[in-house]
DNA sequence: CCGACTACCTGCCCGC
DNA sequence: TGCGGGCAGGTAGTCG
């Protein structure tokens, strides 16, 4: 589910949350999700004051005082929920007997933000399993495997025209494919990359190389799609960033949030380009769903 | 090296 | 109403 805008409309919900907080109180409901916890994962964390919670790609990063950085990733379906827990809040410490745990709840933090008077538990929830957490230390983050080699940010200012030359030139995969591999830019997933390619008018079944030309036609095309993937990114957050109040006073989960694309899950539905009068197909490419457009995606 | 394919896991939706 | 199949926003491992 969660792609670069989810998981940074995640990462602002929980900041308030997080940031200064002590963990008073780890739970950790099984010795897994995609991949084990690392080792003694609560006893590092337990007690720790995390002083802030970045962001890399889908990655969620929380700097703890000890020196480790707590990885958090999201997977297919995970997502936090916050829920207030200090004095004068209607949810006590008690709030799950254990015949009645919300189900696929694998972690909860307890924190204490004694400078804010805040008391909160921030709850983890993956039914698929596929997200992760490990702990690494600040100094090995970079070099660590999960973020060596990772491509750029595509919010940063790396991201134009001429760096996806860059990247894909000579490059015989489909741009759907290069845009979706997190060793070029990371952090775009599945409907996003579709979005883009919608928005820059490009086939995703188009050689990635096939921007890469010295013709001025092509040197358009990758400066659309370029532009294509910031405003796309740009737009999702800002609509996350207000749906973000009144997930929180709701029901104070994080992690979903609607938002209406123009091809992503629109088969069948006609092009919302002015002027185009083609249709929305769904075609699967590397075993995923692509979704474009029949006549302005050529 | 590169690119294509598969596995991981649960839930939901659809058609029979 | 029950059941099987297909599908889901991500990543990493394998294989050609």
């Amino acid at each position: 589910m969660p792609e670069l805008p989810e998981v940074e409309t995640v990462r602002r919900g929980l900041a308030p949350y997080f940031e200064g907080s002590i963990i008073t109180r780890v739970e950790q409901r099984r010795p897994d999700l995609r991949f084990p916890f690392p080792e003694d994962f609560v006893g590092r964390l337990t007690g720790i004051r995390m002083t802030s919670l970045g962001r890399r790609a889908k990655y969620l990063t929380g700097d703890m005082e000890s020196g480790d950085v707590l990885v958090m990733h999201l997977g297919m379906s995970g997502s936090f929920r916050i829920e207030l827990t200090g004095p004068g809040t209607p949810l006590v410490d008690t709030y799950y007997p254990a015949s009645k745990l919300p189900q696929h709840d694998h972690v909860v933090f307890h924190l204490v933000n004694p400078d804010a008077a805040l008391e909160s538990r921030i709850i983890y929830n993956d039914p698929r399993r596929f997200g992760f957490m490990d702990l690494i230390p600040r100094v090995d983050l970079h070099a660590h495997k999960m973020f060596a080699g990772m491509g750029i940010e595509p919010l940063g200012n790396e991201l134009d025209g001429e760096y996806l030359r860059t990247l894909f030139d000579g490059k015989k995969t489909s741009l759907k494919a290069a845009l979706l591999n997190q060793k070029f830019i990371a952090g775009l997933g599945n409907i996003y990359v579709c979005e883009a390619l919608w928005r820059a008018g490009l086939n995703p079944k188009a050689p990635a190389s096939s921007i890469c030309g010295r013709g001025p036609k092509q040197k358009e095309k990758r400066a659309l799609l370029a532009t294509a993937i910031r405003d796309v990114l740009h737009e999702a957050i800002e609509a996350g960033g207000s749906s973000l109040r009144d997930h929180v006073q709701t029901n104070g989960s994080l992690g979903y949030f609607q938002h209406r694309f123009a091809v992503y899950d629109q088969e069948g539905a006609p092009c919302r380009k002015p002027d185009c009068s083609g249709t929305i197909l769904r075609e699967v490419q590397n075993g995923r769903s692509t979704f474009f457009c029949s006549s302005c995606q050529g």
